[in-house]
RNA sequence: AGAGGAGUGGCAGAGUGGUCGAAUGCGGCGGUCUUGAAAACCGUUGUACCGCAAGGUACCGGGGGUUCGAAUCCCUCCUCCUCUGCCA
């Protein structure tokens, strides 16, 4: 949700910057949004002018009672009946303009940096990075699908069976690359300064606005409407309601926070040709990397965190490319995105494993996570995060990219945590 | 899950219908004193919104109600604690 301030402050920019999402009535809304706010702002004075005038013949008749002029007291409640009648419907009125102007914002995507370019699909979304060698299978090399199978590590239908489509399970080796895998990202995370969270799997709905995904996105989450609850599709989600109605003080910052959990996805609509395997899963692991920040510091620290995760995909030599995502692309909430992308030499695709964000004080407005310095002012904070990284499509480039007659190579900074070298 | 109790400022903790945005203590910040520090003493110390400002309004777990007036009374929801039960 963008700060009505800025609307109000930028408002020329920030119409422009939505025209790179390709978001056409940005120009209404924001007109709309200015107004509903200037209607609010009215509604408060004239509100409060009535509570003044009712909270001193409230004090008065206090007075007088005490004084023992009772009749006098008893006239002054007779004045009250009609302040009270307005201030009740003006009360009334502002609760549902208010209401009005949040649900209009919420409709507002956040507004790209200036280096997003402009586009409506992930065909415009700019390359600016690539690592590594495209690796020549041998003849014969299978994509991971096939893979997992000859070598037993996988099972969908055993998935399918316990649970539905989408969800594998791992077995054998298949599970302990996992498992090595998670302890892998997390020791580097913390290595790089990161403090590991473990959170809730699950969420209120509080939450789900905090970080965005409600309302936008309220059929991409498992809902558990029993008790009300939300399966976590990102540890974003968790780990950044954290900071949910906070104000922290410079002691407390830089914020930097890893966490491991499952991610639980619907992805209703989306089962495509491409979605074979691993590349598209309902219930997948991932380690994930959340920042608060300053704002003046938080594109730095964006490129920051882009570097942490390129460094991964270069320990587990695996050739990647980062793009800048272009307007049309980005995610709802996000100002800059940078996705990485590993290559599947076997599926002779690029899969992303990656997506590091920031979000200016577009999260930070919904959370109301602030920053109070030596000024005694109170600020919105930047919020930012990133994959670091998640498993199934790191899996899958893994198995694809590595295998050999004597099966599939382990990447030597992996063994420690695997504990064997070849998956066969 | 049942019975009972409790939710007040950064923390502890008073306050049961009016002068209470809220005593007091601790902590924080500023100062006096000191070569420096500690101690002591003095002052200060919540958030949001409206307003150019002066100032005003709201907030005592959330929501609703009674009343001229609510931290205080009523309803409801949530959370925590104790005991009993169940459970990894």
């Amino acid at each position: 949700m963008l700060p009505i301030t800025r609307i109000r402050e930028e408002k020329e920019q920030l119409i422009a910057g939505l025209l790179k999402r390709n978001f056409q009535n940005a120009a209404l809304l924001i007109e709309n949004a200015l107004k509903l706010d200037d209607r609010r702002k009215e509604l408060k004075s004239e509100m409060d002018a009535q509570l003044t005038e009712l909270n001193t013949i409230s004090k008065s008749i206090g007075e007088l009672m005490r004084a023992g002029k009772k009749e006098e007291a008893e006239e002054r409640k007779l004045w009250t009946g009609q302040l009270k009648e307005k201030s009740k419907n003006l009360g009334d009125e502002l609760q549902a303009v208010e209401k009005e102007l949040q649900d209009l914002l919420y409709t507002i995507p956040n507004v790209p940096h200036s280096s997003v370019p402009a586009g409506k699909s992930a065909d415009d979304n700019e390359e600016i990075f690539k690592y590594g060698e495209i690796p020549q299978l041998p003849d014969g090399a299978l994509p991971h699908w096939e893979l997992i199978r000859k070598y037993d590590i996988i099972d969908f239908e055993l998935g399918t069976k316990i649970t539905g489509a989408g969800f594998p399970v791992y077995k054998g080796k298949g599970a302990r690359i996992q498992r090595a895998l998670i302890n892998f990202f997390l020791d580097n995370a913390l290595e790089a300064g990161y403090v590991e969270i473990l959170p809730p799997f699950m969420v209120n709905e509080a939450s789900g606005y905090g970080t965005g995904q409600l309302p936008d996105k309220e059929g991409q989450m498992y809902h558990m409407t029993a008790d009300d609850l939300y399966l976590i599709p990102t540890a974003e989600v968790p780990v950044t309601n954290l900071y949910r109605d906070v104000i922290l003080n410079s002691n407390d910052l830089p914020v930097k926070n890893v966490a491991y959990t499952p991610c639980f996805r619907r992805e209703a609509g989306s089962w495509g040709a491409h979605v074979r395997g691993l590349n598209r899963l309902h219930q997948f692991d991932k380690v994930e990397i959340v920042q608060v920040r300053l704002p003046e510091e938080s594109y730095q620290a964006l490129e920051d965190m882009s570097q942490y995760v390129q460094g991964l995909l270069k320990k587990l030599e695996l050739p990647y490319r980062v793009l800048r995502l272009c307007g049309g692309d980005m995610g709802f909430t996000s100002a800059l995105t940078y996705d990485m992308e590993v290559f599947s030499a076997a599926q002779e695709r690029w899969l992303e494993v990656s997506s590091v964000s920031n979000f200016e004080d577009y999260q930070a407005n919904r959370l109301k996570l602030r920053y109070k310095g030596e000024d005694k002012k109170s600020q919105l904070l930047h919020t930012l995060n990133g994959s670091a990284l998640a498993l199934p499509r790191i899996l899958a480039a893994i198995l694809e990219n590595n295998q050999t007659e004597a099966g599939i190579r382990v990447p030597s900074v992996l063994v420690p945590y695997t504990g064997f070298e070849f998956i066969n």
